[in-house]
DNA sequence: TTGGTTAGTGATTGGACACTAACTTATCCG
DNA sequence: CGGATAAGTTAGTGTCCAATCACTAACCAA
């Protein structure tokens, strides 16, 4: 038996929590299955967590703080049309190497709604908040123009749907996507 | 008591299973609920489709056949700047009219994600299929620009996409999606 | 080594849910 | 009218699942 510190198990549990949440979303995930991916048993979860919900939140989180960072990293010391494509490969890879990150998201957006809807605000703020924060940091290297920025985001969403909805790399629906002689806007289309 | 054909029934549950779906998702929502919006009994539901699956695959189907028909109504009889004008208001009008619409639309790209993982190609070909005709329905008013529809089509996603978050309409999010010269909302086409 | 704290488990419970089976009632038509 | 057919119901089954409880095993400091 590998004992470990609490935060220890849930940062793991986190990361489990990301992988099964992606797939199923919160109602398709039993809690068995995150524990059985970290290893654990089902009730030690309550230990760490006092809820599922809880659970879920705190992999809504990660994932965006995880978004944020790769745009930050990728756009570090760049800026302009340099840090705009610099962002838009690194964002294309992340989606290619990590489906599960692009899932969450998703399921993200859905479950705010989803608890908006039924007059939950707080998830909603967290949500917002941090959805901002990868919106500002795309916004700075950008040259601070809402316009190029909202471009920049509207891009990669329609990305997202795309590869989530599964259309092969050489589908039509692509084709707008690619870069013309050089990049003048969107997330690259480099799609591994 | 009020007796339908089974067709006319069908109908009623495609209509209340695409509000539903929309709110839970898949597993978020019980047949019950959905029977309870058609004031029908719960099982009765099982004699008009063959599964909850089933379900959920004609509400999808239905989601995207309303919004197609949407950018088709829309764009009807005019071409170019025009058109793309229309069909952005008219999209417009209809998520701010029915949140249930935007809302099963995601639901369905999560879906069809979580199918693809697990090998179950045949729900995913009728969402790319569907929404390929919504794409061309675009597409051909637009001038048959495969950028410029890509474009329309992005600002479309990321407008959806923060409709779902709950960013009140004076947020900065919302910014770069004003149009210039021309009338207010929409997504918007023509990045100088 | 002993006493306290922290990591972790097995058993269980109460509720929800998809789907089936068997029965009832309205409606249409000859 | 009368009976066939289609619309609809009530009752029930097996399964799954979040959360609780009472317990055990490892670590640690004095």
């Amino acid at each position: 038996m590998v004992r470990m510190s609490a935060e220890e198990r849930r940062e793991s549990v986190i990361r489990a929590a990301m992988s099964e949440f992606a797939r199923g979303g919160y109602y398709g995930t039993s809690t068995e299955a995150i524990a059985k991916r970290v290893g654990v048993s089902q009730p030690y979860l309550f230990r760490l967590f006092p809820s599922k919900k809880a659970i879920f939140l705190a992999a809504s989180a990660r994932c965006l703080e995880d978004t944020r960072k790769v745009f930050e990293k990728a756009s570090e010391g760049l800026e302009g049309e340099a840090a705009l494509h610099a962002m838009a490969t690194a964002y294309s890879r992340l989606i290619a190497d990590d489906p599960d990150k692009l899932q969450m998201q998703l399921q993200t957006y859905v479950a705010v709604a989803a608890a908006e809807a039924v007059g939950d605000h707080e998830f909603g703020e967290m949500v917002r908040a941090g959805w901002l924060e990868i919106w500002e940091a795309a916004h700075l290297p950008l040259g601070a123009d809402a316009r190029e920025t909202t471009t920049f985001m509207a891009f990669g969403m329609l990305i997202n749907v795309l590869a989530a909805m599964g259309y092969p790399a050489e589908h039509r629906v692509w084709e707008g996507l690619q870069l013309p002689a050089r990049p003048p806007e969107g997330p690259e289309p480099t799609r591994a």
